[in-house]
RNA sequence: GCGCCUAUAGCUCAGUGGAUAGAGCAACGGACUUCUAAUCCGUGUGUCGGAGGUUCGAGUCCUCCUAGGCGCGCCA
């Protein structure tokens, strides 16, 4: 269904087309192609509804100033049947076109209509898209660039899913490595420590506490068995148990920041279908692999990378990269057309091999989108949580969760642009007051349950949108918001498609801000029947986009609070 | 040294080449016998880090400079 937004610009962009044309085929306005020109609310009120700049592209062709290219233009659009009132050139060469307010009282059926899947378009068109994202190591817990990383990538993959894109969201699991080697010895260690070894620490171990609560729980099943095992199977065991457990770990805490995955993909299991030496054999028989001092290279230079990489060591294990290269070929061969990875801001420097090593295999990397999001600082007290992951002393998700709750965590992570710094104030986050923004988005949903229960109480009932009189909506801040209605589907759409979701918060804060505005000046329950039906029919079109934005956000929306 | 990101109001940040650069917070002053005052109304704020350039038009694009963050491993 298109929107009301769609048809009244289409119809006016229609019209500016034809006037072009019309005055160039009566000469009166010589150009060669038409320019790609927009149509868009200006900033000002003033300046009308829409507003286009196609005189100012044109100009140049015409040979003419702007501003007369307008007057041409303007005195050749005809607007019939549109919900032109007038109209009107202004500024260096702008059309303004102001409205009758008519127009936007069309979104509230549809509204009505589409319930909760009004913001839906198909922008998408259908197309597979995969958002890969969190991937944290299966060693630990998950810290605050995890964090940051799920709120992000759950909120694209929602925004995705509602523009129309088929989207799968994937978290893809570092099971192999030297890490996991690296976290094997940690394992022994602890165990051996548990019975009263003296063995010093590794000084690159995971030094957690939830390490050895790991290996007391084990004990606790499995008891001293291990000690007499061969040190080879032993630590295989021990990562087998453990790894289950942190994934295990890793998977409720996302649950409980409302991310629900639908592939767990293994790195492991390249390894194991023979995946990965595949890829290479690919890579080197396109001439991209070559031999220096035992290890193999791959030449990421050709892809403008500083120096090129190795993908196979020189003691016959392959790197993390090979495994990448590996991974992203399979993500293309399962027919995703679109392949979205969100990394943290210390893993830039890997994009342009990645996109080499893609391109190198034949696929579009411009298919393949990695979206940089820069590191968080947790603020408390008004100072900086220093963490260490090396000391094991660091806030957790799930420390955040309890803490400052799941929706505060998830708005605050998003509310931001990917690219900018991040200070997480966990003061803010938790206070119940008008300075957090989440109170202020979900109060404004609550509110409007509360007159609608005051309604239901007084046995009163919200009319079909097509009966009521919709046009007495005509204060300020009625048709202020319902413009804000209108604008929910591109909103949601543009986030979309550009990956930004902070867009969609700032627009569910400025949607509660004109329903608060409202609220405040105007009664809903009235003795103006009309009147009356008319605002339970605005009010209930508000609380389902405001609803609608809270769940794509991931939110819950509160009917009281 | 090289690469990526950032620099916009006192603070935290929006701002897809368009008109007079916005919002929240903080500050001050108002509004609850009325559907929840977690709300609203009013009052101010800018050499858009600096210098050039492209353009009818630059916070936005290009170049250089400055400052901060991150990276530059046969780690992931």
């Amino acid at each position: 269904m298109k929107s009301a937004l769609e048809n009244v610009k289409s119809q006016i962009i229609m019209a500016v087309s034809r006037a072009a044309e019309k005055a160039k085929t009566d000469g009166k306005l010589n150009y060669e192609f038409l320019p790609d020109f927009v149509l868009e609310a200006p900033r000002e009120k003033e300046h009308g509804d829409f507003a286009t700049n196609i005189a100012m592209l044109l100009a140049r062709q015409a040979g003419m100033p702007p501003r007369k290219v307008a007057e041409i233009l303007d005195s050749y659009i005809i607007n019939e049947g549109a919900w032109v009132a007038r109209k009107e050139i202004a500024g260096p060469g702008f059309i303004n076109f102001y409205l009758d307010n008519g127009w936007v009282y069309e979104v509230l059926p549809q509204i009505e209509v589409q319930g909760d899947k009004y913001g839906n378009s198909e922008t998408g068109l259908g197309k597979k898209v995969q958002v890969e994202f969190v991937s944290a190591n299966p060693t630990g817990l998950l810290h605050m660039g995890n964090a940051r990383g799920a709120a992000l990538g759950d909120t694209m993959a929602n925004l995705l899913r509602s523009a129309g894109f088929a989207v799968t969201r994937e978290f893809y699991i570092n099971d192999t490595g030297n890490q996991i080697d690296n976290f094997g010895k940690s394992l022994e260690v602890r165990y051996l420590q548990q019975y009263g070894q003296d063995i010093p620490f590794p000084e690159d171990g995971y030094h957690g506490q939830d390490i050895i609560d790991t290996i007391k729980g084990l004990i606790e099943r499995d008891g001293d068995k291990y000690l007499t095992m061969e040190p080879g199977l032993r630590k295989k065991n021990f990562i087998e148990y453990a790894l289950e457990e942190k994934l295990q770990a890793i998977k409720n805490t996302l649950q409980d920041f409302g991310v629900e995955y639908d592939v767990w993909f293994n790195e492991r299991s390249l390894h194991e279908t023979g995946a990965l030496e595949a890829v290479l054999d690919e890579l080197r028989g396109r001439g991209y692999i070559y031999e220096h001092e035992g290890a193999l290279w791959f030449k990421t230079t050709e892809f403008g990378d500083e120096k090129d990489e190795v993908v196979v060591r020189s003691n016959g294990t392959p790197t993390y990269f090979a495994a990448d290269i590996a991974y992203h070929k399979n993500k293309f061969d399962r027919g995703f057309e679109w392949v979205v990875n969100i990394w943290g801001a210390d893993h830039h420097g890997h994009i342009k091999r990645l996109k080499g090593a893609v391109k190198a295999l034949g696929y579009d990397p411009d298919n393949l989108n990695i979206v940089i999001m820069q590191l968080v600082r947790l603020f408390k007290g008004g100072e900086i949580i220093r963490m260490s992951k090396r000391s094991g002393e660091f806030v957790t998700l799930e420390d955040l969760i309890s803490e400052v709750g799941r929706d505060a965590a998830r708005y605050f992570f998003v509310m931001r642009s990917a690219d900018s710094h991040l200070d997480f104030d966990m003061d803010l986050a938790k206070s119940k007051s008008t300075d957090n923004p989440v109170y202020y988005i979900q109060y404004a949903h609550a509110r409007i349950c509360s007159i609608l229960r005051q309604l239901n109480e007084k046995g009163g009932a919200i009319p079909p949108a097509g009966e009521c009189a919709l046009t007495l909506l005509a204060e300020p801040a009625e048709l202020e918001l319902i413009r804000k209605l209108v604008d929910f589907p591109v909103e949601v759409s543009e986030a979309a498609v550009n990956l930004e979701p902070h867009r969609l918060a700032r627009y569910a804060h400025e949607l509660a801000g004109l329903f608060h505005v409202f609220y405040n000046s105007h009664r809903v329950i009235t003795d103006d029947v009309e009147l009356q039906n008319a605002r339970l029919v605005l009010v209930k079109c508000t609380q389902t986009v405001v609803r609608r934005a809270l769940h794509l956000l991931g939110l819950t929306a509160p009917d009281s609070m």
